[in-house]
DNA sequence: ACTTTCTGTTGATCTGTGTCAAAGCGCGCG
DNA sequence: CGCGCGCTTTGACACAGATCAACAGAAAGT
């Protein structure tokens, strides 16, 4: 069996404005035809709490603009920031009906959803939806367990460092810019997010940006716009090891 | 379509000592018995390192008996343990060539092992295989996630008291004993590789146990025998809020 | 233009956990 | 038996990062 790579429902979704890497694309049989059925566009504000954990969810989505954040809270607020949802991500549980965490709005955000139930029959009849929903959830599963080395054994600069490669490898991969090396990104997160992923506190972050910045590793255009003069300097801060990716 | 809750392959796996909870059981079709024929055992020796990070690996297997842990390294040596492997627990990741992580039996094990290829063409032709399989796959995610919150936000008394939790729901889910509020159990792990779970050092590991110990929380028959004389103390200790499963 | 609010920076101090070091078990092995 | 080795405990001290606090700039509302 062939695994495709493209998009969730159709080559060419024509009303997504991207194209959902979600899951598979190049079948053009009944069952998408019942999907596109059941699709719906939802938007959402800056801020606005999309899911509470604990709450039903009643559909999967892939992300088409914006940017989202999964949090886990404590009982005493204490919080912990456990992915980030970029265009093209998807989200939801097949087989769940409980959202383990919070989904929060970063900017406003324009999600792609199906109705969960009519997703789930067609996962059932055709196995190849099933597979590739297995392999994304193996890659978010290899990303939280990186996430956790982070976490548990990384210095405050290290973290930061690694936040920052693996925005501007989004960042790139998306915008496929000639330039390998040296790159200027937006950086979408307020210094709250990035001591909420990284499991610091905002004062934490800022002193380690600042830092970074004095030691000529990143320079900042305006506060949210960061340019790395040498990705191989920054990579090398983050303590990562052989970095799969482009880099 | 009916999930089924039971073993990989049969319900009477009758050459494994336990019924893996790994995959789908109560189905007698003759893939299973294609199966049956790629399956094979492996034991490993207390400290023995079953795969490297990177290496190759060509079989998916379920824990019959005995430990293991999953870990990530970094390049100067620091390690993050990212997940567990008691008896009945399932691993290996279909389409995935490349171990993520080293995998080491903690104490002597025995797993029972099938040949990947076979097994991931099983599950291109039995939906529901794949459906169990990402069903697993979603439960590790969860807990990665979990431990995220672990690894970024408790303090190490929070910490210990949430691995003690943890190893004690399992103990108390394979063998059901009556008492559900005070129990003892085998804690299989050295403070070193509770350390490595945590992200701690093994002093401080050392230390808040005997603190633990010495508030009353727990008792120490011998240094790994623990036991909880009331379950819900240690869990308000955790820090975990409402806990789904027993307790 | 003025205030308010939100975000980010920087400083001073405190504290939990890491680090380094020593010593106490318990157990297998010569 | 006693020796050595792996695991654990405990102590003294250092330091990274948290906490508390003040302030600066930018955007938004009045």
């Amino acid at each position: 069996m062939t695994m495709h790579d493209a998009s969730i429902i159709s080559q060419d979704c024509s009303d997504c404005p991207i194209r959902h890497r979600a899951v598979c694309a190049k079948c053009e049989s009944d069952e998408l035809t019942q999907l596109e059925e059941v699709k719906y566009y939802r938007s959402f504000q800056a801020g606005q709490t999309i899911v509470f954990q604990g709450d039903r969810m009643d559909f999967v989505a892939s992300v088409v603009s914006g940017i989202a954040t999964l949090t886990q809270t404590m009982e005493d607020g204490r919080t912990q920031m456990v992915g980030l949802l970029l265009p093209s991500d998807f989200v939801g549980r097949p087989g769940r009906n409980e959202a383990a965490y919070d989904v929060v709005a970063t900017t406003d955000i324009v999600m792609c959803c199906f109705r969960k139930r009519p997703f789930e029959q067609l996962m059932a009849k055709t196995p190849h939806v099933g597979q590739r929903l297995l392999e994304m959830t193996l890659d978010e599963l290899d990303a939280a367990r990186e996430w956790m080395l982070l976490l548990g054994r990384k210095t405050a600069r290290e973290k930061i460092a690694s936040l920052l490669t693996i925005i501007a490898r989004r960042d790139a991969s998306l915008n496929l810019s000639g330039d390998a090396n040296s790159l200027t990104f937006n950086l979408p997160l307020t210094r709250d997010a990035m001591a909420d992923y990284l499991g610091l506190t905002l004062e934490t972050v800022s002193r380690q940006v600042s830092a970074l910045k004095k030691d000529g590793v990143i320079e900042l255009k305006d506060k949210r716009t960061i340019h790395v003069p040498d990705m191989q300097i920054l990579l090398s801060e983050a303590g990562d090891d052989a970095d799969g990716g482009i880099f």
